[in-house]
DNA sequence: ATTTATTGGTGCAACATGCACATATTATAG
DNA sequence: CTATAATATGTGCATGTTGCACCAATAAAT
């Protein structure tokens, strides 16, 4: 039954690891961000304070070139370093102009996933936010 | 509430969004994959028979970009071509070894979703690939 | 038969990446 | 307290990947 479940969600991240629907998504929200830069900014998003080694390691990249989009992101104004209480480690925090476009990100693809779901019912619904919130949940303990 | 469902799909989709593991998994399973393959690898084993075009489209990178990597691809021998109808089109599809590789990173990947779910009792899991499944059909209707 | 549209291959310049190494800072051992 | 080790990031360089503009081949439309 694992099996199953796994097969399923395989799927469902297949089809939203579109990247073209995530241009789109920016163009018409005319938001001036690289779909490279993206994974850094949802995950800054998820982690405020993030360091460049997390941000590399989850997004499995080497460290140098996150740095180097790092400082693009700073300087386009999308991200914020946070003062460094550890000098050696280099936090940094959506900005408010990053927050708005993450969310115009989600809004979209939300808009998107939407209208997929018209078939379901309020009971459908609510079951689905449910088990969601659970397996999310449970995906994001310790590690 | 169409809210909180998209919410924990985005978590999810996140959390499997983590090319370090598909690195991990494909040196831990002895593929020579590059993980930049990986997204042509999972989309030709959902739909045979795919074009550069439907594939540089659903992968978000320019034809020629895709027609490199597939030239690769099949000269690596994960890819076979078919006979073309429309001589324009060039369409590929898994080969046994490439069914074989796409199992395995199936399987991989599977092994360490499996361990996060050990809270889950029957019932749980029996509700989850339900729910899990549905979603997966809605999703990949039309198109 | 001619024109138009589709598909993808190629040269080229720009960009992104990883590696090896350097630097700065903090933690640890003695 | 000092010397050493470990951690975190930045940089130069070589390599690889990408997109763009254009070309060639084929198919569809007029």
């Amino acid at each position: 039954m694992d099996n199953e479940i796994f097969e399923a969600l395989f799927e469902i991240v297949t089809f939203f690891n579109q990247p073209q629907q995530d241009r789109d998504l920016l163009k018409r929200a005319e938001i001036s961000l690289e779909p490279a830069a993206l994974p850094i900014i949802v995950r800054a998003g998820r982690q405020p304070e993030i360091s460049i080694g997390e941000l590399a390691n989850q997004i499995g990249r080497n460290h140098s070139s996150v740095s180097r989009q790092v400082d693009k992101l700073v300087k386009a104004g999308w991200l914020m370093e946070v003062e460094r209480r550890d000098q050696r480690i280099r936090r940094v925090t959506l900005s408010q102009q990053g927050q708005r476009a993450l969310l115009q990100v989600k809004v979209a693809r939300e808009a998107a996933f939407r209208q997929r779901l018209a078939d379901y019912s309020d009971a459908d619904r609510s079951e689905l936010a449910r088990v969601l919130q659970r397996l999310a949940a449970t995906l994001n303990e310790r590690g």
